[in-house]
DNA sequence: TATGAAAATATTCGTTC
DNA sequence: GAACGAATATTTTCATA
């Protein structure tokens, strides 16, 4: 189980994953070697995923983002498993949630500006089969966005 | 701007941003400091925003993913002002986007259960003045979820 | 859990293209 | 300005107490 220091070594982490084992040891008033090994353990019971750089969006032009709610015309499993198969291809998509409701799926997806999301609609996403149909949602500002979840 | 090396380079690190300089520059076929400086480049710039770890949400209980839409009752500068500075202190909503179309917030929020989510709505959300309505979308499964943007 | 030595890595520097 | 290899500084890793 989690105690409060591996909880807060979490916290931590979640917000500069490249801290050195001593400025975290100080934060946690430990020794450098019980971080390390707090550490070690988080990974490898696979609580630490994994470690990744975040990207400024506007930089690289990716900065258009959209909410795309999609119904299929039916839910066999095999069209499930084919629309899940197929958007997964999709380096737009950074995320796909199945949901309940209205309609049966959540995308989120980044590209440069509406040419390019019309294009994406056109040639990519509707080119999957068993789309019954789907709703464009637009985002007009960004008020939080964090990758973290305080524990 | 940015060459192709940069490019690869991003993507890699988003991808795993814990990799020696020395592993890099084997993929990248440069030399070790040729890759130190292309990324204290891309940290001086901002284009690398930050290092994060990303958590097993299944491990620590935060894997009921609510997709909450929010109007307002009116978009004076007032409410909204009000509305996304009360959003930013709690600490539930990952992701709050404003969007055009039928409602005007998406929240992305991660609690234990269904449980967890109406002690929310109930004590926290609904608690915040200016809210007109609200409609939540439960998540049934993660199909794709991933904090790098390809390019 | 802590210490410290050994190994690996990050960072700086002088030089070249 | 970008790349390189050599040097130095720092950190990680691990055996041992």
């Amino acid at each position: 189980m989690l105690d409060t220091t591996d909880k807060k070594l979490i916290n931590l982490l979640q917000n500069d994953c490249k801290q050195t084992t001593k400025q975290l040891s100080l934060q946690l008033n430990l020794s450098v070697t019980a971080v390390y090994e707090r550490i070690k353990k988080l990974e490898k019971e696979r609580i630490i995923k994994k470690y990744v750089a975040l990207i400024n969006k506007n930089k690289i032009e990716k900065s258009f983002l959209v909410f795309c709610h999609i119904k299929l015309i039916q839910h066999s499993k095999e069209f499930v498993t084919t629309f899940e198969r197929e958007i997964l291809k999709l380096e737009e998509v950074s995320e796909c949630f199945h949901v309940s409701g209205d309609y049966d799926y959540i995308l989120k997806i980044y590209v440069k500006d509406m040419d390019e999301y019309r294009d994406f609609m056109v040639t990519k996403l509707t080119a999957i089969k068993y789309i019954g149909s789907t709703h464009s949602t637009f985002a007009i500002e960004e008020v939080k966005n964090t990758s973290s979840i305080i524990i």
